[in-house]
DNA sequence: CTATATTTGTACGTATGTATC
DNA sequence: CGATACATACGTACAAATATA
């Protein structure tokens, strides 16, 4: 499978569709696991980095999760249809901007639980009053 | 303008915590250009692919725009008051949240860092338990 | 209108770090 | 410990859009 050069859209875009169409498909269903990055490299003729901006997409569709030493995986609630890589470009950049940030309060929630870990106990006040 | 090594944080993030913070300070006010991203690779000693990724985190977090062949401008709510307020009032309802949550999660992050650099370091146990 | 420089966007190949198996 | 897989970074290169001469 090769990327289409006469397609307007640059190849991580198209790799990303061609992806998403996979996944809507069948050939990836619910819970299982994409092929590799360095198997999509590969398989369709692009550098790892491409692979990784095309999942970038999908994941900010909502598609897809990735573990890191685990591999990357199709989220079971995947629409059919493609319905949610559609939409105004608004819905797009609204989308976009929420995985980031979700992803930053991920690390930043694991990054708190390592700090408390090594924090000593915070110390009891003295029946301080407990209103807001 | 060096990165911290000491940092536990990826060059990417402690870049975007940098300009965060330049841009809090008033260093580029909104609607006002930053340096282009070959002067933040030098001014970092970072790639200009670092630089993107950093700049990436900026604009989830909604305080920048980029327009190609022009450079990346702070994000001024009167600025773009023109072009954004195009969508249903539910949309704009939605963006004033995510602005909103983004700089929360921002501060959140900045503070964080601050805890990490002042906290000894956590440590390794290697008999820990592996799953899930 | 054309040519050139600047800036962002995208892509490549390689390397290292870290988590998981 | 070794193999696999994702995350990140580097450096280089070219394309696209813009501004300017």
């Amino acid at each position: 499978m090769t990327l289409n050069p006469d397609d307007s859209r640059p190849p991580y875009q198209q790799l990303a569709a061609a992806l998403r169409e996979a996944i809507d498909r069948g050939e990836y269903p619910p819970g299982a696991q994409i092929p590799s990055g360095s198997e999509l490299s590969t398989k369709y003729g692009v550098a790892r980095a491409t692979v990784t901006s095309a999942l970038r997409l999908l994941r900010a569709d909502g598609m897809i999760v990735s573990r890191q030493g685990q591999g990357v995986f199709v989220k079971s609630d995947a629409l059919e249809g493609g319905t949610k890589s559609k939409g105004s470009p608004e819905f797009i950049a609204i989308t976009e901007r929420l995985d980031e940030l979700a992803r930053l309060v991920s690390s930043l929630a694991e990054r708190v639980a390592e700090l408390e870990l090594v924090m000593p106990a915070p110390v009891q006040q003295d029946a301080g009053p407990t209103n807001e």
